[in-house]
DNA sequence: CGTCCACAGGAATGACGGGCGG
DNA sequence: CCGCCCGTCATTCCTGTGGACG
């Protein structure tokens, strides 16, 4: 026990001596907006543009933007809509901004309630119907006569899981006002979004479209630059690392998140390490720790009968992997279960959850033609063992069953 | 050249649990 | 607060299929 607390005090203490990498680990979060954007020129102008006639009073088009994960659409919008909004009150403009992601948000209940506290109207957290808050909704905005500007950031999320009811509501709510006029800036991560909305809705939310390309590996390097100045202490960061970082993320999708997110995990590593400078070497293990972290939480975030099946390929793969066929792995997963005094699923059920872990990654499938002797799938793990093996250990469930000895596998053959 | 294996994977239906409207 | 409805997970039943074997 005093042992634990002794390195607690360790951890404090070299918490409160202060970092020798850090200057301002805050700026490589992903939800921090830097002052300046490289390479996002043209998508600010081009918001810029749409947003510009608010200011003198008048409604703008509404806006979607599309484009993947990491290539600054949250950044550029917050940046654009701040701006505006500052502009608005220094020349006594009646505009106003608001920024919501949906995804976070969860509900329309509380995407509309966002959109109340924004003009200043109170509603309570739950409790009133969805369309009484959107009477009060309207009911202030057309009091206040003001131009709205709504930000809907991961629409898509929203969309997919309520249905677009409530977008189509925004986008029909100017016809009944006068005073007031809404604008929309919708931000999506999925391209294929469109296809979930009702035709009226899109053209209406499209009237303008802003696509984000992904960040190319020299864009990725500036963007990091431009932060590693304000995060790191000088001299502290290598140029060889900020090349690896962005070299790694423009291999995946051209991520600017993850880039951040390499730069950051390496700048720990290297902290707690005792090590002066960020090199190669750190983002390389910052790289793997990442990778090893999401597959450790999809892992340990599956359920029970996917880390049965998942226990099942290991196990087939470890002692004799030209069985690792559908047949043979239900066999033994149903073995398994037996051990574990749970029911098993069926094996149409099982091939679902096969098919289910292989677009995950953490399986991979490929389908055979034996001819005589049937059609089936080879499966073998898309993982390190290790990690399935540390997950599962975790479990006091599986323990015992982890270094498990199938008894069919002896028996046939 | 037809057969038939060992599954794949679609469709319909049922069990369950949680949220929402009245 | 209760009943209803909806989404998710699972089962049942089913048709489809590439190719070695006889």
């Amino acid at each position: 026990m005093e042992n634990q607390e002794d390195i607690l005090d360790d951890v404090f203490a070299q918490f409160l001596k202060g970092s020798r990498i850090f200057r301002n680990r805050e700026v490589l979060r992903h939800d921090y907006v830097p002052e300046n954007l490289p390479h996002r020129k043209e998508q600010i102008l081009r918001l810029g543009e749409i947003t510009a006639p608010a200011l003198k009073g008048s409604p703008c088009s509404n806006v979607l933007i599309y484009g993947k994960t990491g290539t600054g659409k949250t950044a550029v919008v917050k940046f654009v809509l701040n701006k505006l909004a500052q502009k608005a009150t220094e020349i006594g403009s009646p505009v106003k901004v608001c920024f919501v992601n949906c995804r976070l948000a969860g509900t329309e209940y509380r995407v509309l309630a966002t959109l109340c506290s924004s003009i200043n109207v109170k509603v309570p957290f739950t409790g009133l119907a969805v369309g009484e808050i959107f009477d009060r909704f309207k009911k202030h905005l057309e009091s206040q006569g003001i131009i709205l500007l709504v930000a809907l950031d991961e629409i898509d999320a929203l969309i997919k899981i309520r249905g677009d009811t409530l977008l189509y509501e925004l986008t029909r709510i100017n016809e009944s006002l006068h005073e007031s006029k809404v604008s929309l800036i919708g931000i999506s991560n999925d391209l294929k979004f469109k296809e979930f909305l009702d035709p009226r809705v899109l053209s209406t939310l499209s009237e303008e479209e802003i696509i984000f390309k992904p960040y190319n590996a020299d864009e990725l390097q500036d963007i990091l630059l431009e932060r590693a100045k304000i995060a790191f202490y000088d001299g502290v960061l290598t140029n060889g690392a900020i090349r690896l970082c962005a070299a790694l993320a423009a291999a995946e999708h051209g991520d600017a998140r993850r880039a951040l997110d390499l730069l950051r995990v390496a700048g720990e590593i290297a902290e707690r390490r005792g090590d002066g400078k960020i090199t190669e070497f750190h983002v390389r293990e910052a790289q793997e720790r990442i990778e090893h972290d999401q597959v450790y939480e999809s892992i340990k975030s599956l359920p029970t009968h996917s880390k049965i099946v998942l226990l099942s390929v290991y196990l087939l793969n470890k002692f004799d992997a030209n069985r690792s066929v559908t047949g043979d792995i239900y066999n033994l997963y149903s073995e398994l279960c037996e051990q574990l005094g749970i029911s098993p699923l069926t094996q149409r059920r099982v091939s679902g959850l096969i098919n289910e872990l292989d677009v995950m990654g953490l399986l991979n499938s490929r389908l055979v033609s034996l001819g005589r002797y049937g059609r089936t799938k080879k499966i073998s793990l898309g993982v390190p063992r290790k990690v399935i093996v540390e997950v599962l250990s975790e479990d006091e469930r599986f323990r015992g069953i982890i270094s498990y000895k199938p008894k069919y596998l002896s028996s046939s053959q």
